[in-house]
Formats: C-alpha cells, structure tokens, sequence
DNA sequence: AAATTTTCCGTTACCGTGCACGGAAACTGC
DNA sequence: GCAGTTTCCGTGCACGGTAACGGAAAATTT
C-alpha cells in the first residue's frame, strides 16, 4: 500500500510497449493498433492508472485566462466588493498558471456592453464570468461563448438556460421574504414604506423585481392589513430625497418601517438621522461601507448581505477547477447564504 | 507584455549565476554569497518572479500529511460539522499531493487525548490543526509540535501563545453580545433565562464561559434591571430537562426569553414545543440539523451559527498555503462572522 | 607555505507527461 | 523484387524546479 502510484512508465513496462504509445492510448490519438490499444486499457484498470496532473500540465505549459465581464463602478459601490473578491483569486490562479482579467462597461449603456462582449471573445479565453445585466444581450454573448465552447459562470443572478456551468449568487426571492420577516419581526404592521429607485429600465434584468415580490409575498401572507406604501427617489438627484421623504413621512405619520431592495440604503441615512426619535426601524441589503457605517451607527436595523467577493472567489474558482483539474462543478446552482448584518456584528464580514 | 512567464533560467541568465544558486536563494538555503543572495533577490523583484507550481510539485515528488486532532462525536454533534469541513478540502487537498487525515478522542476523557497526541506525533506530520479542548495538554502537546516545527493552526478556540501559525474561530465574547442584542431585540425586559449545562468541568478551556460575559455585559450595559435567571440542565439525563423546565418556568410566569451559549438548544426543544402558547423569544447557538430543525418549526427564534465547516476548511487550507506554496497566513487571527439564522434563512448555510 | 577546512557555486540527474521526429515493419502497386 | 505508402511505434527532448554531488576558490589552521 506504500507503493509509489503508477506512472506512464510503469505502463510502458507492463504492456512492453513503450510511453509514447501508452500517451497515444491515454489522448485516443490515431496511430495505435487495436491490439496495442486494447492491451494498454486492459493494464490502465487494473493498476488504476492516474495521470500526474502536475506533469501533465507543466508538460502542457498552456497559458489560460479568466475574464470577469463586470459593469465598472464608482467607489462605495455594490461591484466593488466583487472586485475584492477577483483580487482575492489572483493568488490562487496565478499559482494554478491562470491569469485573470476584467472587462468592464457601463451599467446603463448597452452599447458599452456589446463593446465589451466582443472584446472578450477577441481575447479567446479560456472562461469566462459575468453577472447578467442586459438580459437578451446577455443570451447573445453566451450563445457566442457556447460555439466556441468556453464555459461560463453566472453571478449575482442568472438566466435560465442549460449552458451556464455554474451560478452563484443569492436566492432572490426568498431575500425579499427574509428582509420581510426581518422588517416585522414578526410583530403585526399595519403600514410600511418601501423605498425605490426612479429609473427607466430597458431590457435589464433587474433583481430588485424579484425581491419585491418575496418581500410582498411574505406580508400578504403574514399580515394581509398591512399597507405598503411605495416612495420614488432618484440616486441621481441626491439633494431631492431629503424632501421627498420629509414629505412622505409627514403625510404618514403611522408608517415607521422601512425597506429598500436594492443596495443603496445609504441614500435616506441622510433623513433617517435627522429623526433619530422616531426609531424608525430600517432594513436594506449589502454590505457597502456606507450601509455599514449607518448600521453600526444604529440608523439602520439590519442589512441583508450576499457575499459578493465569495460569489467572485466561488465562480473563478470553479472555472479553474474545470480548467485546470477538469473537475465539473458538483452543482450548477450555489446558493449564498443571506447574511443578517447588525450593528453587533457587522464588523466580522 | 505576451512575453513568457520568467522562469528560473532567465533569473540565472540575468545574473549570471546557475539555477542551482537561483534555487538556494528561493529556499533560503544555505551555500550563498551575500552579493549572490542580494543579487538574485533584485532580479526575482524586477522581474516579479513566481516559482511554477507544478514544477515544483513534481520535482518535489513528496507526500505529506496534514492531522486533525478532534473529539469524537455523536450523529448530529457539533464536531460533526467541522468534519464536512474536513470532507470539502480532500480534494483540493489530494490535488495538491496532500492527504488528510483525522484522529479522534473522547471529549470527557482526559487520557484518550494524551493518546491521540501520541498518535499524531508518532505520524509525522507536516501539520496539524486543533481545537483546544483540554487547556494545559494542549499546551504540552503544542510545544512538541513546535520542537519538531510542525506548524498547527487553533479552530473554535484558541490559546494565547506565540506559536500557533493561525486561529480560525468566531470571536467568542462577542457572539454572547450579540446573542443578547438578538435576544431583546432592543426591547427593554425585566427578566430572561439562561439555560446552562450541568458538569464539572476540569481542566477544559470552555468558550461558553467568555460567551456569557458578553451576554451578561450587554444586558447590564443595555437593560441594567433585567433579572437573569440561570437554570441548570444535565444532557446525560434527558428525561428530567422537561420537568426542571416546567418547574421553573411555572415559579417565574414572567419569563419569556430564553438563552443558551452551548450549541445543545435541541435539549430544550421538547419543552418549548408544549408551550407554543407562551410565544418564547429563544436564541442558541450552532448550526446543528436538531438545532436547524427547530429554528424552522418556529420554536427557536434564532441561532447564532460561526461556520465550523469553513474553519476546517480555512485552516488547512491555511496550512496547505504554507506547505506547498510556502506562503505564511496574511493575519493570525481569522474571525469568522457571526451568522444570525433565522427560520427564512437557515438553509441556505 | 602547505594542509586543511569552509564557503560558495556549477553540473547533472531526476520528477511524469506531451509531442515531434524519424525509423521499422507491413502493405500497396508495378 | 523494388520503390513508394501507410501504419505503427520507439526515442529523445522539453516543461520548470529540486537537490545531491563534487570541484574550485577562499578562509582558516598548523
């Protein structure tokens, strides 16, 4: 049982052929009689043959790269955490003799995101991972990733579909149904404000649908009385919230829970601070430093968080596990766990 | 920018030295001018050499062995689920040329560990990770370790020392902080309860004692006139929890929150689910399927859940790191965060 | 100054696979 | 029977790094 593992040489001696025709056997290559052919497979099973992966690769000495297709940012932004997380794989990639790249576009022009599609496909990688923004454009680009058959990994959320190898990102809707649970707390509501972005969305997908409907779904069947009131802001007009949320809850006084499913509770810490006596009792998602900041402050109750450099870290480690050991993922679907951030322990995420 | 990765020849190339020399520089061997050393150290920065892995590997040709000292455990403990963590990292781990192995004693038995440690020393490690269950023979067995340089790495708890390459584990005081803040849900109480373990405990570091100074510390910083009551329960005797439980509960009609900072909340199940009635506010500890059960049944409010998997998997993974790549851990102290899990989220952990 | 030790470094034989090259044997057509 | 194909297979170098071996140069001792 101590015995070394069998290697191609070992083979070569047994069969009395040699190593280069045992390697034809292994890479079903042409060029070997049926009887050599069947004489090596016979001793592969019986000593349980496995190739040195080490050996194989260095041999190989291929140079493969990962791209992330990713929308760029501003600082403080969700895509940044992502960032962290690309930034964590470096280490391990570049040790597994894979290099990482980013592609960046801009969120809210589809033309950016075409631009960066095609740039990816001149790179030829060898894998490739990407949120689904832009839905059909999306479909396009990974039609294109399938002829040429490089795998690809979903994050944040996905298009259903059977080509993707993998996905890794948070259950939408049942977010929206926890953050209700964590909103109530189970304690009978009769009004809640949720708080919305103002923008006009053509063709992206947009996760913030899906969690609204878990939210709602979970109040209607909780607390069917209760009124949801929804309130516009627009992040690109900043000094406007202020106002509409003074107006808001100035015209409902009743209302003192509040939730918002995208990641920018940062925006109404601003009006929340100026209200510290109505304790207003807050929950948002992701773990941006300024929702962190509000958190710990005590303005926010809770963040919802979804682990957006393990999603990161997850998927590019996927694609090199694929890449470089050739083992296919063991589920195509990975849930993140939905973090509950407080004030208590925020600061270990 | 497309040129090749630099190698080891181009490093001798660029300083006119063998890759022998280049090779004793890169293992802080011996057998080196300072002006050769100094030399090469330049040449490796300006060009930003990385050693190639497989190369490496396959030259090293070694086989070595990474050790988990662990207390047995029954079906459904909390020692089982460091043992997934375990499981997940044999492959990454037999890809590496590492394999793992465990070694188990009985938790309650002072002596089977002194074997286990005998038994793992008598292997030879190249590393080791541990829980440090029983205080001073894990100081004993430590420092052999460290006599043979075998580099280990704490999980759940740790010990204060100098020599242990890293701990993984959650940060103890806090999660019985945060257990509180949980537990009230920032509502003032008057009275609450803390269910504890009967045994004597000698000479056993129990992180449930630092645990309740954080909850006791928050109560009295938050709700200084809360009574806290503490019940004892003996897990060897699961008949008489009921009746200890009803006894209690019926003396303080008042009580309606309940605490326990072992991972055993399960042991109180039985009562609770008699009560629905009273609509008790509970929070534990550890992701236990028992534990889990109840979280989703809605007879435990929530559990505070601190990854025992990932600690197994970040701490071999730490030791692997430095094993086969030679990297030493970025921080000694990794804290895991402090999952809250509710009934809407648990299953997703 | 010779003898010895120590310090330093180049050489070389691997590790297990991949793959190009070329040669031997078998098979073809005349 | 000979030249030309085709089929099959062995040889040998390459991949990048490791580490033992031994030799030259420098430092030390006698």
């Amino acid at each position: 049982m101590e015995s070394k593992k069998t290697t191609i040489k070992d083979i070569a001696r047994m069969t009395g052929l040699s190593k280069g025709t045992v390697d034809r056997v292994l890479h079903n290559r042409e060029g070997v009689s049926k009887k050599s052919y069947a004489k090596v497979m016979e001793v592969i099973k019986d000593l349980g043959y496995e190739p040195n992966l080490y050996a194989s690769l260095l041999a190989q000495n291929k140079k493969r790269e990962i791209v992330v297709v990713l929308p760029g940012c501003e600082k403080g932004e969700f895509w940044e955490l992502v960032e962290k997380g690309i930034a964590k794989s470096q280490d391990s990639c570049s040790s597994l003799g894979i290099s990482l790249q980013s592609v960046h576009y801009d969120q809210y022009d589809i033309e950016s995101f075409r631009a960066a599609c095609k740039k990816v496909l001149d790179m030829e990688p060898a894998g490739v991972v990407l949120p689904p923004m832009f839905k059909n454009e999306t479909f396009v680009f990974v039609d294109k990733l399938k002829a040429k058959e490089i795998p690809f990994v979903y994050i944040d959320s996905k298009l259903e579909s059977d080509s993707y190898l993998a996905y890794f990102g948070m259950p939408i809707y049942q977010s929206g149904y926890l953050c209700a649970h964590i909103l109530t707390d189970e304690q009978n509501l009769k009004e809640a404000a949720i708080i919305r972005i103002q923008r006009d969305k053509h063709g992206q997908s947009d996760p913030t649908i899906n969690r609204r409907e878990g939210f709602i779904d979970y109040m209607t069947e909780h607390f069917p009385g209760c009124e949801l009131h929804n309130v516009f802001i627009n992040p690109n007009k900043p000094k406007e919230i202020d106002g509409i949320l003074e107006h808001f809850f100035a015209e409902h006084p009743g209302v003192r829970h509040i939730a918002m499913f995208n990641s920018r509770i940062y925006l109404i810490t601003s009006f929340l601070e100026k209200h510290p006596e109505k304790k207003y009792r807050v929950v948002g998602f992701d773990n941006l430093a300024a929702n962190i900041k509000s958190l710990k402050n005590g303005t926010v109750t809770a963040l919802i968080a979804q682990r957006p450099d393990d999603q990161a870290v997850k998927a590019i480690g996927a694609l090199s596990d694929l890449l470089v050991f050739g083992r296919e993922p063991s589920k195509r679907d990975n849930f993140m766990p939905m973090d509950i951030l407080t004030r208590f322990n925020a600061e270990y995420y």
